[in-house]
Parts: structure tokens; sequence; C-alpha cells
DNA sequence: CCAACGACGTA
DNA sequence: CGTACGTCGTTGGC
């Protein structure tokens, strides 16, 4: 196996900073990780064959004779795999004389017979010949991360031969790369209906004078070569061993030995995935906050005031955890509970807290000095907040700092990280009715006690692994500051013109109802338009037209694919179909929007901060990062949202071709360079470069390829894409994306570069060190390793578009309340930010924001800010 | 009732 | 066979 990983992986892929090669190390580990995580086997032991002769070679001096000796890259890297395996704490089985498959052979031969269910893992065909009802072999295809189980039945298909029968196969047709020639012109089809005909390879040899034609003199003139063949490629399933195969149960891996050997290999990668699969990961001691001493307020003597003293003086990190509700842009909180790091937590019934306390609470929770930990801290000042409490002085977010630490997670509770870093177990957060589980002795919350004072035990160690990611600052210079202004985004929401949507819906309905019946009209029937089901049944079975592009449970009518039917056959039943989609859709946001309005007459959207692997924010309940507006009837939805009464307008400011810009920084390219610092049309400079005109004679159709490309470049986009993007020739495409290449060579030498070293390090970087991990950069598999490779090009440019457009709203922000305007922040889309601009302060907010979006960051290029205001969104556009 | 899927809006 | 998201309706299994 470790052979095949070495030929597998690109050597030149796998080195390490000394010059050791490690691909047949990574790939056998890689195996091996996936195989423990996969199949989670309760003994285990890995054979290696050992050099000098074995019993084989001295009956046969040939066997394996044309055997190149191991290439140089390749010495070591056995030694190597022996030392991890001795860090991992694995069986290891090997002796002189036998080959590492006999070892094997004679392992699950005994492990079957005291009842195990064994998997033999070997790139040798001659382990079928063990194959059965409680022996399967996984048998590498391509690669080593690709394993084809063998069982009696897969035997039986692929060689027409139970497993017992296979070396009487082997025999007849021979293994070349054991120089064991076998019977010229037999391959495996005669050779298995021979041994299936007479019963077994010795009554073919029995019977050999009876077999006709060519291939039957053949066999009877190569009898002894296919004799000594059987006697070779049988297996011992009697090697005298060390251990039996009931002592070869898995054992704790030694994790320092590991870390120190991982760190010599530089398997950063690697140590993640095996650590996560380990079972000792799980937790030791499940005894959910035993250790905890929680009390109630109620119990305290001395009253809140006397535990914060003791437990929560000046500078001492408090773990905050809030019981309660919130949700467009406000909250409620029922409980509180603050844990310290010698695991002591006071639970606080809101409802019923004292004045006195209330108030020694407010001061405390309102107080810059007093470090807190919060877990979401977005969600708890908006449950404080809606009793009137203040929340200041928040350090640290475990949630924010496990995002930063592993981006693309699906989620980050506090139960997962304390699970991930402390090994310990968390009662689940919440019922799924979102209540909080309450589970009171002695009146205290204990489960909420348990999470306040893990807040502060997993600072440390969360911290600390930040730090070594180097996330460390994004956390306190970025997304700590930046959740504070997107608080306020939510509370504040953005007015909605009610009657405006209401209007807008109708009109939409109206014409859904239009374009429906005319559709129906046209094929003679109703159906359900929206049911890609029943459409592709009129389409295609109906109406017979040409079969579009599969999907995965037919053929697709998304609007590319019915336009290009429409074009074909004009049908009208097309027109109107598509007409319906674009204007059920507008209603659907219509009427989406309408229902999310607060009593307030405004929109308050979630802002989510934790689940874009780029590092991009996300916006829920509603999303108010799509709404429409490259259409005309999309841009009537955006009349929909209005500046509110006491505002003067609303504001929009973006970042133009900010993404592009971040490419010709990070590249370093002059000619991309040179092209923003000329202040031309973008499009048009590169297009004049790359089609050699004068930059104001490039045709609008070459600026959109260009366009499209210089986008393209940025999410991997292949030649087939670009052609099919822009309808023309592959070869027409890659042609023009050659001599793009050759005009800002820089450009492609960073695409090559980042994934280069992504694929070494393991994870891509942005320019304020965001990083996103891609382990699939390895993978075996081509579809995963290319759409790593595609997120390895976008994740650096996508990443620093979002870490500067963040370091601008807390600049922003921030310079608004020092000039002391009243204009404030509304929303975030990507690459644009909204504001509400209070009267008289349009020119001050024009200049302040373009200052800071424009000092966000230092790049090689100028930012381009434009901005524009109005009564609406759609008004504010420029 | 829920998850998967297709479709489609944004940057 | 271009990245990153969220939402909707339909469908089919539980």
């Amino acid at each position: 196996m470790a052979f095949r990983a070495f030929y597998a992986l690109p050597a030149e892929n796998f080195s390490t900073t000394t010059g050791q090669h490690t691909n047949a190390v990574y790939g056998f580990l890689s195996m091996l990780i996936k195989l423990l995580d996969e199949e989670q086997p309760t003994h285990l032991a890995v054979a290696f064959d050992m050099s000098g002769g074995t019993f084989r070679t001295e009956q046969y001096a040939e066997y394996k004779a044309n055997r190149m000796a191991a290439p140089e890259p390749f010495a070591g890297q056995i030694d190597l795999i022996h030392e991890v395996m001795t860090a991992m704490n694995v069986n290891v089985l090997e002796k002189q004389g036998y080959e590492a498959d006999d070892i094997l052979a004679t392992l699950a031969v005994a492990g079957a017979k005291s009842g195990m269910e064994v998997l033999v893992i070997s790139g040798d065909r001659d382990t079928f010949q063990v194959v059965d009802d409680d022996i399967t072999v996984l048998y590498p295809i391509r690669g080593v991360s690709t394993l084809t189980r063998m069982t009696p039945a897969a035997v039986l298909e692929k060689y027409d031969l139970p497993p017992a029968r296979y070396p009487d196969l082997a025999a007849l047709v021979g293994e070349t790369s054991d120089n064991l020639p076998g019977v010229p012109g037999v391959g495996p089809k005669t050779a298995a209906k021979w041994v299936n005909l007479y019963d077994g390879l010795d009554n073919v040899i029995a019977n050999a004078d009876q077999i006709k034609g060519k291939a039957g003199q053949s066999l009877r003139d190569h009898l002894d070569q296919v004799i000594r063949n059987r006697q070779l490629n049988h297996l011992l399933l009697d090697v005298e061993l060390p251990m039996q195969v009931g002592e070869l149960q898995r054992r704790p891996v030694d994790r320092e030995a590991v870390h120190q050997l991982f760190d010599t290999l530089e398997f950063d990668v690697l140590r993640d995935r095996l650590f996560a699969t380990l079972p000792e990961t799980a937790p030791v001691a499940p005894s959910p906050g035993a250790d905890v001493d929680v009390v109630a307020l109620a119990d305290l003597p001395d009253g809140l005031e006397a535990w914060l003293a003791e437990h929560a003086g000046p500078g001492t990190l408090v773990g905050l955890d809030i019981t309660g509700t919130a949700a467009q842009g406000s909250g409620d909180a029922w409980s509180v509970a603050l844990g310290d790091a010698d695991r002591h937590a006071v639970t606080v019934d809101l409802a019923e807290i004292p004045p006195a306390d209330e108030a020694s609470f407010a001061a405390w929770l309102a107080d810059e000095a007093r470090p807190k930990v919060l877990h979401e801290a977005k969600v708890a000042w908006h449950e404080l907040r809606g009793r009137g409490f203040e929340l200041a002085g928040v350090v640290f977010d475990t949630a924010l700092a496990g995002y930063l630490a592993h981006p693309d997670q699906r989620r980050y509770s506090l139960a997962d990280l304390s699970l991930r870093y402390l090994r310990r177990e968390l009662a689940t957060d919440t019922e799924p009715d979102g209540q909080a589980v309450l589970s009171l002795e002695g009146g205290a919350d204990r489960e909420a006690g348990q999470r306040a004072a893990t807040l502060v035990e997993l600072t440390e160690v969360l911290g600390a692994d930040l730090k070594a990611r180097g996330g460390r600052h994004l956390l306190e210079e970025v997304e700590l500051p930046v959740q504070c202004v997107l608080r306020e985004m939510e509370r504040v929401g953005i007015c909605a013109d009610t009657s405006n949507l209401e209007e807008l819906r109708g009109g939409f309905d109206e014409a859904v109802e239009r374009h429906a019946a005319a559709a129906y009209e046209a094929i003679g029937r109703e159906v359900n338009l929206s049911s890609p089901k029943q459409l592709q049944e009129v389409l295609f079975g109906e109406l017979e037209m040409p079969k579009t592009k599969k999907t995965k449970t037919g053929y697709t009518t998304d609007a590319d694919a019915l336009a290009e039917l429409y074009a074909k056959t004009e049908h009208p039943f097309l027109e109107h179909l598509l007409a319906h989609r674009d204007q059920i859709r507008l209603r659907q946001t219509a009427e989406g929007l309408l229902k999310s309005i607060s009593p307030d007459g405004r929109i308050h959207t979630t802002f989510h901060q934790t689940i874009a692997a780029t590092g991009r924010l996300s916006s829920t309940e509603p999303n108010l990062q799509n709404i429409p507006v490259r259409s005309d009837d999309g841009l009537r939805i955006r009349e929909g949202f209005v500046v509110g009464d006491g505002y003067e307008a609303l504001m929009t400011a973006d970042y133009s071709q900010i993404e592009m810009r971040i490419m010709a920084h990070l590249s370093g390219d002059d000619g991309l360079i040179e092209a923003f610092r000329s202040g031309e049309d973008l499009h048009s400079f590169v297009g004049s470069s790359v089609f050699e005109v004068g930059t104001d004679e490039v045709t609008p159709a070459q600026r959109s390829k260009i366009k499209a490309m210089s986008y393209g470049l940025a999410y991997g986009l292949s030649a087939f894409g670009l052609s099919r993007q822009l309808g023309i020739e592959v070869a027409e495409a890659r042609t023009l994306m050659d001599v793009y290449f050759e005009r800002f060579g820089g450009v492609r030498d960073y695409l090559t570069t980042v994934v280069d070293q992504a694929r070494r390090t393991g994870y891509t970087e942005t320019i304020m060190g965001r990083r996103r991990y891609l382990p699939d950069l390895t993978s075996d598999n081509r579809q995963r390793r290319d759409m790593a490779e595609r997120m390895a090009l976008n994740a650096p440019i996508q990443g620093s578009a979002a870490d500067i457009i963040k370091v601008a709203m807390i600049r922003t922000d921030r310079a608004l309340t020092q000039a002391g305007c009243r204009s404030r922040l509304l929303l975030q889309v990507h690459d644009e930010l909204v504001l509400e601009v209070s009267p008289g302060e349009a020119e001050q907010v024009d200049e302040l924001v373009r200052r800071e979006m424009g000092a966000a960051a230092e790049l090689s290029v100028p930012l381009d800010i434009s901005v524009g205001t109005g009564r609406s969104w759609r008004d504010a556009a420029h």
C-alpha cells in the first residue's frame, strides 16, 4: 500500500522543508486514518515485508526478480511509516522469510475462525484467495484512497470464480508484477472457463490432454510453469507469529509522539484528521457539570455584589451565559449565569432579581474594564437589551473563535467546542422548540452554570489554538468589533414602504395568473408550473423537445435551458413558463418582505458571522443580501426599501471591482496594477492589451469577453466553462485564456502558487491572515480535488474582500460616532454598505464613508468607492 | 414531518 | 466543467 501511495501521489508535492519525501507515508496514513474512521476496527495490525529472501525466492530464484529497486525518494519512507506506527501504537508484524501477505492471510483466517469480521487491506490480488463470508479484502483501484470491497460475490462477479479458485486462475494467467509468466494466449476468461469446467486447477492439469485448440497446446507446453505459479501464489495460513489474533486490540495512540513526528513530517492536515477520528477524543468523563460549583443567587447570603467582588473583579475573566430569546433585532433574557476560572458559577433569575442585585449586575455588565467571554455575544446582547441591560467588555467569543479556527463547519455550538477542545461533554443547549433545558437543582440552573464556567476554560484552550493558527488578531481587531456594528444594524433595521410593496405584490400576482393561464392554453391542460417533475413530462414527453442537461433526477428545466429550448422551438408555452417563473419569484420576494416587517415599520435582518467559509457575512430572516437588482421589476422591489422617519436619505457606498483589485494586489502583476493606476476602464484596458488595440477601440463584445474571463479566473474557471458562458468554441476560449495569461503572467503565476502553497500547508490565507483549510487538495478523487483547487483560488480573493469591508464597517461606525453624526449603517451586501443619513449630514457622511472605506486596507492599487444617495435603496444607486 | 432536490436571487 | 450564500415549492420517505 505504501508503494502504491508512492506512485499515486506526486513526490514534489510531498516533501518537508528539509527535503524528506513523504508521499508514501502520507498516502499510507491517509488511507489508514480513513479506514480507522470508517470501519472503526476493534483489532488492528499492519504487516511488513522484510528484506532478504522468502521461501518463494528459494523455490524460484526469478520470483519478483523483475522488480526494480525502489526509487530513491521511496527509500527511508518505510522506516518513517514504522515510526508512525510505533507512535500510533499500532501492532506491527513482520517475519523473516515470509511476505506481509502471508501474515495477513494467517491473521485473517485465524480471526474469522474466532468469530471476527475481518478486513484485509492489500494491493496484492493473491489475498483474494482468503475471501469468504467473514473476510473481505479491500483492494485499491487507483491510488490508495479508493478501495473496492472484494466479497465472495464481488470476486465471483469480476472473475467468474469463487475466491478459493482465484489462485488457480492467477496461476494460468500469470502475474507480471511477480515475474510469474502464465500460459501464453490464456487470459482471465479462458482460465475461468477451464477452472469452472474441470472443477479446479488440479483437474485442468489432469485433463490437459483433452483441451483442444491453440490454447490447449499452449497449456500443455507450459504445465510446469503453471504448477510452479500455483505453489508460489498460495498464501501461508500458519505463519508462527509473536502475537495471537485476539491480542491485536487497538491501543490508544501516543499523542505526544504523534505530535512530534507529525511536526517533523509537516502533516498538519493529517494530524487534524487523525485526532478527529480517535475514539479517545470522545469524552473521558461525561459527567455534565458535576465539577462546577453552581449556586442560585437566592442562595447567596451576601447577594451578587459580594459574589462579583470575590469572583469577578477588574481584570478577571468571567463567562456569561444568557437564557433567553432573540430575533429580528430584539430579544428578551430570562436568566443569566456567571462562571469563573475556578469553576464557580452563580445563576440569576432575572424575573425575580432584587433591585440591589440588579443594580450590581447592570454596573458590572456595562463596565468595559470587567472582561467577559460569551458564546455568540450578539445574540446575548439583544437578549439583555430586552431587559434594559447594556453589555460591554466582551473580550472573547467562543463561537467566533471556533469559526476562525475552522471556518467550514456547519455549526459551532458550545457543546461541540467543549467536546473538541476540552473533551468534556456538555448537556445540550436547548430543546428543539428553542426552550432552554432547565435542570433546576436547589434553585440553580446547573447546565447554565456549567456553560458559564466552561466559557472561561475554553477561552484559554481555544485562544491558544487560534493563536497557533494566526487568527488571534482577526478575532480581536475584526470579528469582535464588527459584531458590535452588526448588532446595532440588526437593531435599527431598514424602513419598508409597505403600501409600495403591497402594490407590487398585487401586480406580480396578476402577472402570475396571466402567464399561468397562457401557459395552460398553450399545452391544452393545467400542470403545476412549479414542479420540475411535471414540466419534464410536458416538455420532453408530450412536446418531445430535445433533452437538456441531466440532473440527478432527470433533465434540467432551469432558465438557461428553457431559453435555449425556446430559441429552438419558439413554443409559446416556454415563453409563458419563463415569465411565470420570473413573476412568481418576484411575488414571493415581495410577499416575504411584507411578512418580515416589524411593528416599527422596519425590516430587521439577522447577520450571521460564522457561516461562510470564506469570511463573508450571511443574512437571514429575511435575506437582504439577495434583493433583486438586475431586472426592472427587481429594481422596483428596491423601491420598497426607503429612508425612515427623521432621516434625510438612504446612501449606498460600494467598492468597485474589489475582487479584481485584490487579484492585482496579491499577484503583483504589473499589467493589472497599471490598469488600475491608469484610471482607465479596467476591462477595456485589459482588452486592449489582449486584443492589441487601443483602449478606445475595444469593442463591447471584446470587453464583455474580457470581463467574464477576469472574474472567471478568480473562481477557477476552465476553458470549457468560459466557452459555454460566452457561447464560443472551447478552442477559442483556450486561446483567449492563453493570450490573457501571456499578457498578465503574474496572474497565472499567482494562481498556480496559491494552489501549490495551499496543498503544502493545508490552507489558504487572506491578506489579513484568515485561513481556510482545504484537505481535499490532496484527495485521490479528481472531482473533489478540482473542487478544492477552485476553492483555493477563490478563498483568498473573496475572503480578503470580506476582511476589507469588515474593517471598513468598523472604521465607518467609529468615525460616525466620533464625528457626532446621527447617520448610521443599515446593511452590508458583501461589497456595499447601506446607510441612513440624518438631515444635514449628507455631504459629511459622503466624505467620511469614502475616507474610511478607502483606508480599510493598504493595497498596491487604490480602492475605488462609489457613493449615491436617494429616498429609496433604488434611488441611492449610482 | 422532514430532508433532499431543483431552481434562482445576490456579490 | 466558476466561488460564496438563503429561500422557496415539490417530492418522496418515514
